[in-house]
DNA sequence: TTTCGTGTGATTTTT
DNA sequence: TCACACGAAA
């Protein structure tokens, strides 16, 4: 008889210096491309992923392989879209390399510049307190500034401060002057190019002097910093010694000067993306930045991967005859194994409510089929797309979950209590100074705006707020009462803070909204939440970089996580696969919009975003359009399927054309208010 | 000076 | 339909 050999595991020693043993069997896990991929040496490399073809694996393997050969998880940066796949990334390497993983440097480029900042940004005048305006709070400074120059007289057209933001983030974002910007993009109101510049110029320097930095300051400050602090820039190269970048098509100008930055030292630099999917361009974001890396990385090594693992052969004609219409690409072509499956359907309804009815009864029909509701999802190009469908599937007793549209975190009542939180932590931050004040019963802009010049030169302003008598003196005390017992002493936690401030607040919500019991729910959430942080800086930072989806509507079912489908906006989509996927409102008019109609540039985004929203699909797709619907934005009768299906044979798609059982029409329902 | 009401005008996608 | 900006009354 055998006697059975016992093991014994030799430890690995740190300073090994021969290359040791991988632990992963690469090839078994990967194809041949990916494979290229993932065991790159240094250097630059370009990684071209085509939609589903094992992107993030690859990227989890790289991670995995670079610390399996030896590198120090801390000196790996991976930049990704949002952190929360990041987050994902860094917790699969670590299924498969062990914990060592979470020493990985992970997250957004405004979250990785946020901490970058906090910690060496004083060379160049950025505290580390600083506070972070979303778009909301960033448009509210520069309405405040704007009427501090004086520049809303009536008789001239001023665009509106919505305009101004995003004429002056696009110049941040693509690295060209606000006169090149408002020329090309925002030719009517060439007249007040100087204004606009001056306006911009005291926007800048008033975030400066508070303290205050904007989601384009972040970028902008970390490529200063890495421009201007050759110490510091020393330093984080010395740190993240080796760069992934995730949805490269989607980085802006800055975004990818940053990168080159951050690179310059090693150049161990990979990115990762697909031209075809470069769906920012509204946010200063150009697949310019994945043509042109190559020659901005000499020596850069090209992977393609054109293998899908997600979708079925019938899916992938269809996407791959959309995007063959595009106008500008690196030519790939994608290919399954998975040959056999439905053929996309092209589904005409009467009108808006007959298309919520189909996708409600098909949802149903399906899980029958045993596909569950979370492996559903309908898409949409505007989140305002869906709401006829919500109500439908409210109805039906299906519970979904939204992404993307309004975020719970701008509704009016969380930014007032949040307003009071940043006070305390910052009490340079006149825009939530601004705001808190505003809310007090008898205080307007005049009022607030000398209390602000007293509490930025005086100090005290606690006492500035005492000092009021008159009509707002009563509720200034209070104000200054509760922020009082909340500073101070550094160590309350924000789910105290929250609390605290919950109850001066009440009265002030319940005066203002009617509807005030539903945005309670939304000031309990907003508690949850704060209790998962210790410390207030943490807590507003996530807040303002990672929103938390969803608002309170629509989130009836809390119990059972996976039964759930999704309602999304392409945008948010992005990176995820589903069973099914409704794509709805293929209308021209809608999709593309009626606004990209006239740059063929925009129209090539439109394009590319229907590309997303296809390939999104693993195994059943529906397209539908309602027809006969009046738009009352351009005065159009949509009747008319996308353009983008113009081209494609109808042999790759199964029309359906829906009947009503019993013969009744759609025009009965006169509830919808599109008819 | 604040607040309230009316009129206008524009209207996507998000860190 | 909604938000924003402006004008009039308290």
């Amino acid at each position: 008889m055998e006697r059975e050999v016992k093991t014994y595991v030799l430890k690995r020693s740190d300073d090994d210096a021969v290359p040791r043993k991988l632990s992963i069997d690469y090839a078994a896990a990967l194809n041949s491309q990916q494979l290229a991929a993932v065991t790159a040496g240094e250097g630059p490399s370009l990684v071209i992923a085509g939609a589903g073809s094992g992107k993030t694996r690859t990227l989890v393997y790289r991670v995995a392989y670079l610390i399996d050969s030896g590198v120090d998880p801390s000196n790996i940066l991976l930049l990704t879209f949002t952190r929360k796949s990041a987050q994902e990334m860094v917790q699969r390497a670590g299924e498969l390399i062990g914990a060592r993983s979470e020493r990985v440097c992970g997250g957004t480029f405004h979250s990785v510049a946020n901490l970058l900042l906090r910690r060496y940004g004083r060379s160049i005048g950025v505290e580390p307190g600083f506070t972070i305006l979303d778009r909301g709070d960033a448009e509210d400074l520069i309405a405040l500034v704007r009427s501090q120059l004086g520049l809303n007289e009536k008789d001239k057209r001023f665009p509106r401060k919505g305009t101004i933001m995003e004429m002056i983030s696009k110049s941040e974002n693509t690295l060209r002057s606000l006169e090149e910007i408002i020329l090309d993009e925002f030719g009517h109101f060439a007249d007040h190019i100087e204004d606009l510049s001056r306006l911009k110029t005291a926007y800048q320097s008033a975030k400066r002097q508070k303290q205050l930095l904007d989601y384009d300051d972040l970028l902008v400050m970390l490529r200063q910093l890495l421009l201007l602090d050759e110490t510091a820039r020393m330093t984080i190269s010395r740190q993240f010694r080796y760069i992934l970048v995730d949805e490269y098509q989607d980085t802006n100008r800055l975004q990818a000067e940053v990168v080159r930055k951050l690179a310059a030292t090693h150049n161990n630099v990979m990115v990762v993306g697909d031209d075809s999917q470069s769906i920012y361009a509204f946010r200063g974001a150009t697949f310019k930045n994945i043509m042109e890396f190559p020659q901005l990385f000499p020596g850069t090594q090209i992977y393609k991967l054109e293998e899908n693992y997600r979708s079925t052969q019938p899916i992938l004609n269809l996407a791959n005859c959309i995007i063959d219409e595009a106008a500008e690409k690196y030519t790939k072509r994608l290919f399954t194994r998975k040959i056999d499956g439905p053929l996309p359907s092209l589904v005409e309804a009467a009108g808006e409510n007959t298309q919520s009815r189909f996708i409600a009864q098909k949802i149903l029909e399906l899980r029958e089929e045993g596909v569950p509701l979370s492996e559903v999802a309908v898409l949409f190009r505007s989140s305002f797309h869906s709401f006829d469908l919500e109500i439908e599937l409210s109805r039906k007793g299906l519970p979904f979950i939204k992404r993307g549209g309004v975020k719970f975190i701008e509704t009016a009542h969380v930014k007032d209590l949040l307003a009071h939180v940043r006070v305390i932590a910052n009490p340079l931050d006149t825009v939530s100074w601004n705001r808190v004040l505003m809310l007090v019963e008898g205080v307007g802009p005049k009022k607030a705006h000398d209390l602000l010049a007293a509490i930025v030169k005086g100090g005290q302003p606690f006492d500035v707020l005492r000092g009021v008598s008159g009509r707002s003196g009563q509720g200034l005390k209070s104000l200054a009462n509760t922020l009082e017992s909340l500073s101070g002493a550094e160590a309350r936690s924000p789910s105290e803070q929250v609390n605290q401030i919950y109850e001066y607040y009440l009265p002030i919500l319940k005066e203002q909204y009617d509807d005030y019991p539903k945005r309670t729910r939304d000031l309990d959430h907003l508690h949850t939440i704060a209790e998962g942080y210790p410390g207030v800086n943490e807590f507003l930072a996530d807040l303002a970089l990672e929103p938390p989806d969803g608002s309170a509507s629509g989130v009836d079912a809390p119990d059972r996580d996976d039964e759930r489908l999704v309602l999304s906006t392409i945008h948010s989509a992005k990176g995820l696969e589903w069973q099914a996927v409704f794509v709805i409102w293929i209308v021209d008019g809608r999709f593309p919009s009626v606004y990209s109609f006239v740059a063929d540039e925009d129209l090539e985004e439109e394009r590319r975003l229907f590309y997303v929203s296809v390939t999104r699909a693993k195994r059943h797709l529906f397209l539908t359009y309602p027809i006969n619907v009046y738009d009352k934005s351009s005065g159009m009768l949509l009747s008319k399927p996308s353009r983008f299906l113009d081209h494609v044979s109808s042999d790759l798609l199964d029309q359906v054309a829906l009947v009503e059982e019993g013969g009744r029409g759609e025009w009965g329902r006169s509830h919808d208010p599109y008819y």
